[in-house]
DNA sequence: ACCGTACTACGATGCCTATCGTACGAGTCG
DNA sequence: CGACTCGTACGATAGGCATCGTAGTACGGT
């Protein structure tokens, strides 16, 4: 498509770069996918991992003992079923938790879930 | 334990009869088949129902668009996802939702996965 | 004893998915 | 330009799982 980088303007941020990735909408997040996505102990951990922060991390901050080929496949996921947002910053990609959404469609889901999951771990997962 | 058929007394109710069958006991319960196990639409209206009558109920109650071998696996993954209680009754199986031990597992959780379950469905699901 | 009901067990099938490796595209910096 | 980093795409593989049908077991009533 149109390459971003003529014209006089200078590019003050480097925003979403120039491919953008697939996310549904708010009312298309449906409950059995957030749960089926979040049911997987390495996307649950990223997951704990994006709300501890409560910003943006790049896909490689994640240490995760899997590939990067099953990472990118997670983070996929994610999206997909509305539970994280994409975005490609320069060449990093960056994810963070669609919260206001979730909250907005399931009240206190995401929050229980957290909990549960720190809980969990306190007791040694 | 003790079986209840001798000694004089009067067996006043089915009891669980003679076959048990395998629970998870409470601190063996992980989230993530919870969650696994509430991401299946069938396995998500089966526990609606019973958490919106808060007794128990039998499989045969269940009007599933699916055959009876197919119900059984779904009670079965629930059962030993520590989701729900089976007990024989007779020829009945009742099932009853394992609230306390999930309560104190995960406090809120259930009840944010049904209420978001419930706002789902007026949403049109 | 017999039958009907309730549920299970087992095998088959087809789909989904978590994982990997390799090869590639996009962006940054020398 | 070239090299390097970050992440993707694609194919392969192996295991999981939702579903079915059929045959079987347990229990209760007649």
């Amino acid at each position: 498509m149109e390459s971003p980088k003529e014209s006089g303007a200078v590019v003050t941020s480097p925003a979403v770069s120039s491919r953008d990735l697939p996310h549904p909408v708010r009312d298309e997040i449906r409950l059995e996918g957030v749960l089926h996505a979040l049911s997987d102990p390495m996307r649950l951990r990223i997951v704990r991992e994006l709300a501890a922060v409560s910003g943006e991390l790049s896909c490689s901050h994640f240490d995760l003992p899997v590939t990067k080929s099953t990472t990118t496949h997670h983070f996929r996921v994610l999206r997909e079923s509305g539970v994280i947002r994409q975005a490609y910053r320069g060449t990093a990609k960056m994810n963070g938790l669609r919260r206001g959404d979730l909250d907005e469609l399931f009240p206190g889901l995401l929050d229980a879930i957290l909990d549960a999951a720190a809980r969990q771990a306190v007791r040694g997962g």
